[in-house]
DNA sequence: TAATCTAACTTAACAGTGTTAACATTATAC
DNA sequence: GTATAATGTTAACACTGTTAAGTTAGATTA
């Protein structure tokens, strides 16, 4: 009675197969340059298969960029168990961001900037892994405002300021590479600092 | 003798009228969304024609990227007289920018994170639009530091910070509208002002 | 074991894409 | 008025995402 079970498995099987492929054509070749047969092509299967396991072109994308998401959760939540210092977790993190950001640069854009529409059915709404990286941050910039460290009150906002900030400067730095940054670790650096500074004051 | 004139203005009024049609289709439709043929229908003429005034699809856009970001320069520069109070000039300029951003959020995803390879060739190089703009950006902060305002002496990493946090707030607003944000102003106020107060310590 | 059913997969096709090469047309120059 | 150059078009190629119809293999039932 275990080949039900089974099935499932291999179906499952090749589900992840699909993803991992998609993931790495993906971002090596852009979104935009790999099709369906050239992701078939890799996992040696008819393109129309894919569809047996995906809406279509955008839900492939859409569940590429859920795990990118989870893993962006993963790295923060590492980093959670430092509780001395509110302000230093809170740098931290960022700087994690930031840094994720960068070591996969078209995961990043994937997720933020190619296909934010993906957001609108899992990334940030109730229960999403979106929303959960979002909590991650609240969590640690109510710290800072739960012991006056930060003098604006409303944590929203202040949770926003900082998203911005990272944000900001991870783009910048992917989408424009050949720009003379100030070495790149003193910008991080300085971008964070600024704002948790700004946010002090 | 006004014939070759003549000519050339044709040339470059139905070159303007391409590129017209084309920002206006790749803004409302989308840049992948819009085909060569599209462009063509629009302005009557035979798909082909266009490759006789722009090298390929992409060379189009980098025309409209090119123009969008005349525009904005020519929205900062405006504030430019204002010299009386450094600061007061920086945090408008950077208001000015986050709104152009928003009214023309296509426009600036187009320019800003779609295509930033025509960076390299046009965008950021010497000489270019996009250097300009990032000059006006410098001779903003440059004269905050001057001024003994800013503790940084850096020049440049100044400005980088606070092009970070504004590109940031920019994209954010514009990718995800669903997002329970802060009232909208308040934010982008708040990022400016954070990031400025951050620099100042 | 043989017949049936169903899930998994493939083939063939459609309408659309960017782009090129070859052709047609028009307006200028001699 | 004829040659010449500029301008624009037609037809085609190789590719795209996606669907409908057809095939095959494995499990279920009699």
């Amino acid at each position: 009675m275990g080949t039900k079970e089974r099935r499932a498995r291999e179906k499952e099987q090749l589900r992840r197969q699909i993803l991992v492929a998609a993931r790495e054509l993906f971002v090596n070749d852009g979104y935009e340059n790999v099709s369906m047969r050239k992701i078939a092509n890799k996992i040696e299967y008819s393109p129309t298969t894919i569809y047996l396991y995906f809406k279509d072109k955008a839900d492939l994308l859409d569940s590429v960029c859920k795990d990118t998401l989870l893993n962006l959760l993963k790295t923060l939540e590492r980093l959670k168990n430092d509780k001395s210092d509110p302000v230093e977790t809170l740098r931290k993190s960022g700087q994690a961001y930031v840094e994720f950001g960068l070591k996969y640069p078209q995961d990043y854009k994937l997720t933020f900037v190619i296909r934010p529409e993906f957001q609108k059915g899992l990334g940030l709404q109730e229960g999403s892994v979106g929303e959960k990286v979002f909590n991650y941050l609240r969590e640690m910039v109510s710290e800072c405002v739960r012991q006056n460290i930060f003098r604006q009150v409303d944590i929203e906002t202040t949770g926003q300021v900082m998203w911005s900030a990272v944000h900001g400067v991870t783009l910048l730095l992917i989408d424009f590479p050949d720009f003379p940054w100030t070495e790149k670790d003193k910008l991080i650096d300085t971008v964070i600092h600024t704002t948790i500074e700004g946010l002090k004051v």
